[in-house]
DNA sequence: GTGAAAGCGCTAACAG
DNA sequence: CTGTTAGCGCTTTCAC
């Protein structure tokens, strides 16, 4: 591969010369430039990434930390990630810690800093302690998807209002004429999947009800987990109407286990998730959920992470860390109505 | 970030020393290497990347270039590349073509060689010769899923015998009764899914049938596309009683058109796919296919770029391009019944 | 406008 | 065993 240095040989002029046509900096003559310019397309001469940014000070990538992209909600973040990232001029590189934080700290280490710039995280179950060491390093660091918007983190966050899509998701069930509704919560009590629970609380709070006494179940937030929750609940409660589930997965595998049932949906079942990932649209019935702002949110963590990094000074300052860690929140969640809810069919 | 340079300073030897105990070279005295060790350690000093690229003229990464990574079957695929990668200390970098040439072309043009020292191709719609050059320029490409074992590509690859699948898939169909079998095709006529179909025509000739007689649409390679060819399929031909189906994708589509029109699945309708993809196993019913060593695809991939980057000499010298292209065939796809098969209805 | 020179952080001979 | 000396390819003052 030809080095800079030869296309300054080529066109008679030196490096620096070469480098300022490159960038656009530093007057270069017309004619010189031209000459560059041709040096450059006959010797089909490309910068070597490493060692512009050994000189710069800066890297050209930026991480992802997700806990395993096969997770069918990641890759499309992922994706919006790629494409906005690429119109800044920088590449993605995916991590995958396996939920293992040992795993996450060994990539913090080894690219934080030094071949990322800056790091995104989605749940990728990392530990706080090594994120606030690796802002402190001087890699940004923007967590992609905070439940709780009026809650920060102490780290920037694109916080999404998960409260108010639980609540919308209750809504949309109770409008429904539903009184009796199982919840199935894809995380651990009190963990990530929280705030939209509450937000189904507080539904049926306003709707006279006690919604913390309705049935719930915790389970993994996949589609096993969901499929092993609605059978336990719909056993255990068979005049359930409806499923108020947190998340697109877990509805999904709910929805498999009426169908197993043999429990109509919507007509002797309605299912409501989260997300509207794009399997909610395919499935049969085609799932009712409440849609997240996924490129939205993909396209605000971008733009903050590279904020950040543009203010946090070169990679090698320590990042002051004094600054107020910033939160950006997406526009609101929105209910998607689609086939699998109904009115209750004891209203 | 603490550099090399400091650490020696800190444990009163030359860079040369710390480097040497860093990559357990040269033969370092045990009391230094403690010495050195413990700045390491106290200094929280971790090796810069781009610098050891520069200095190696080698870079640490690997590209995967794939039309889009939110398309199911390219997660799955990624994750097993990052995980075989991680083993060997090699970072993941995501590079989404959108189907685009283009913007293929420049993604190889900025990072191949320099950035990232190999290239991973998926399905991503490249063009050949950007890929040809690639290789001339040192990086190694090797295409990840080539369709015909017996048909090799002028570029390393591995294969996985295709053809094969699509026969097997047609065989069980045709061993449980079915004659008239309709076939979607996920790809143009004579496309990538072309050697599935061959098997396909294979395995019906070898039962005595006319299977290029057989109704046949070509799709997009999606769940919309199968979903839509379904429809026209059992619409012009309502007698037939099996769907074959080049990918899971669209065989999850078809499904789903059998839903709508209200034809039961297994019973009035077989349907059968090719992968085995996640989604196969989640499916209601769900889906019978003939799984292809996916993981298995991904870690041969990864061994093979990595063998070929390490005797293509560094990056910086020319490939010499004379070299035979190898290609590494994967073990056989094998059949995986599920639900959405079963004996012909008019048997 | 263009050139000369120093240096980013690290590795790689070769000396000693 | 450890130190010295050169760069890797590029950017960036600062002279000319």
């Amino acid at each position: 591969m030809p080095t800079l240095n030869e296309v300054a040989v080529r066109a008679g002029v030196t490096p620096a010369t070469v480098s300022n046509v490159l960038r656009n900096k530093g007057r270069v003559g017309e004619a010189t430039r031209q000459r560059v310019l041709e040096a450059i397309a006959e010797l089909g001469y490309r910068p070597h990434l490493p060692a512009r940014a050994l000189a710069e000070g800066r890297a050209p990538t930026i991480a992802l930390m997700v806990s395993s992209i096969a997770n069918p909600f990641y890759p499309e973040f992922a994706l919006a990630v790629e494409n906005a990232l690429q119109r800044k001029g920088r590449f993605l590189i995916i991590c995958n810690t396996a939920g293992d934080p040992q795993t996450g700290r060994a990539y913090l280490d080894q690219i934080a800093g030094t071949l990322s710039e800056g790091v995104l995280v989605m749940n990728a179950n990392l530990d706080f302690e090594d994120l606030r060491m690796t802002e402190l390093r001087g890699a940004p660091v923007v967590l992609c998807m905070w439940e709780r918007p009026a809650d920060p983190p102490g780290l920037p966050c694109v916080a999404v209002d998960f409260r108010l899509a639980g609540e919308l998701a209750a809504q949309h069930l109770l409008s429904l004429g539903h009184r009796r509704i199982g919840a199935i919560v894809g995380s651990k009590v009190y963990g990530i999947h929280a705030a939209r629970y509450d937000g189904f609380i507080d539904a049926m709070r306003a709707a006279g009800l006690d919604g913390a006494a309705s049935p719930v179940l915790y389970t993994p937030d996949t589609t096993q987990g969901g499929y092993a929750a609605a059978r336990e609940l719909l056993k255990a409660h068979p005049d359930l109407t409806a499923l108020f589930t947190t998340n697109d997965l877990p509805a999904l595998g709910a929805m498999q286990a009426a169908a197993d049932l043999g429990l109509d949906v919507p007509n002797r079942l309605s299912v409501i998730g989260i997300t509207d990932i794009q399997l909610a649209r395919e499935s049969r019935p085609a799932l009712t959920t409440v849609a997240v702002p996924t490129v939205e949110a993909a396209e605000l963590a971008v733009e903050l992470l590279l904020e950040l990094i543009e203010t946090s000074g070169t990679t090698r300052t320590a990042n002051a860390g004094a600054r107020v860690s910033r939160v950006c929140v997406t526009s609101s969640p929105y209910l998607v109505a689609r086939a699998s809810t109904g009115p209750a069919h004891d209203a």
